[in-house]
DNA sequence: TAATAATTGACTAAATTACTTGGTTATTAT
DNA sequence: ATAATAACCAAGTAATTTAGTCAATTATTA
């Protein structure tokens, strides 16, 4: 699982969706103008999303996307795992050139840091998201922290950790 | 703040630091052989790191590098953006293309999803992941999980999470 | 004085991100 | 039926980042 804005703009865009909402469905053409995501990309992220059972489409004139589930049953990190896949936190098992027995002793603190923050974002739902949306808008003549402006590339920071291993045997292959 | 594999490294560099550090300072030819981690890479790396002051140096033979800082100082979270560099959370602040006042709504969320995952990584520290490697290995005959193999690229997965802002109010300049 | 090891900078290949282009298919409205 | 809509799909591409190489210089120790 990765974090990066691949994963923000999937997430964004989902929130738009939740919020705007109603009877019809929500066209991409219309996120892709709020949100200023090209189409394109949205099309590809949404593709897994619905892969993943995140969304529903309706195809033709009135279509869009849904939310497929409660708001409360997305999580943060399903949504960001859904466009980024790699979705193996422990899979380096054993496959590739592990040769002496002592290499990777602290894969495990790796997988349980991965572990924690996949169980954080676990925990963040679109449901909630969505609420904090709403309470930041409520007297909405006063934006709080809302008039700070949106610069698409590299300006707003990211977060991001990761999982892998750490060696305690030297590493012959890239000694020879 | 990202989480990459670049982040990875630098955590693991910095536990193997951690873990081999006794009289003598740890040169990085020596993390290089046993993390499997280019050289030239772990220079660039341990540059951020000692502008940080996460790392301290010695030059000439019998030198290289030392923890600046009690192993319960240092949170992955500083290591992650001592090297992903980009700091600023919210610092989009109004310089770019806000021209509506109703752009940027939830960039308040993204903040805050932002501020917990930068808070859960500055909680863990660089003790805790020794103290974990050390319970891991006692009774090191039988290593747990510790017997996965390490693939250097893209066989571990990661975690990521970022930060940026949604949009409530279409984006004139993406329709022009 | 020679070897060691950090330090610096420039440059490069590979991967990923974000986006473009050009279609097709299903559905609705006319 | 037919035209418009909007999802769906695939290939390709520019920009960025990652990970690494190469070639030096500088400080320190033996």
């Amino acid at each position: 699982m990765r974090l990066t804005t691949k994963g923000r703009f999937a997430v964004t865009a989902m929130l738009d969706l939740a919020l705007n909402e109603n009877e019809k469905p929500v066209t991409l053409a219309g996120i892709s103008e709020r949100q200023a995501i090209s189409l394109s990309y949205l099309e590809q992220l949404f593709s897994r999303l619905r892969k993943q059972g995140l969304v529903t489409s309706v195809r033709g004139p009135g279509g869009g996307y849904r939310v497929a589930k409660a708001h409360s049953e997305i999580s943060v990190s399903h949504i960001i795992t859904a466009v980024d896949e790699l979705i193996d936190a422990t899979q380096c098992a054993g496959k590739e050139d592990c040769h002496d027995e002592g290499r990777c002793m602290t894969h495990d603190l790796w997988a349980s840091l991965n572990t924690k923050i996949l169980d954080y974002l676990s925990g963040v739902t679109l449901a909630e998201l969505v609420e904090n949306k709403l309470q930041s808008d409520v007297g909405n003549g006063a934006r709080k922290i809302s008039e700070i402006a949106f610069t698409p590339r590299k300006t707003c920071s990211t977060v991001v950790a990761n999982t892998g291993a750490l060696n305690t045997a030297p590493a012959e292959e890239v000694a020879a």
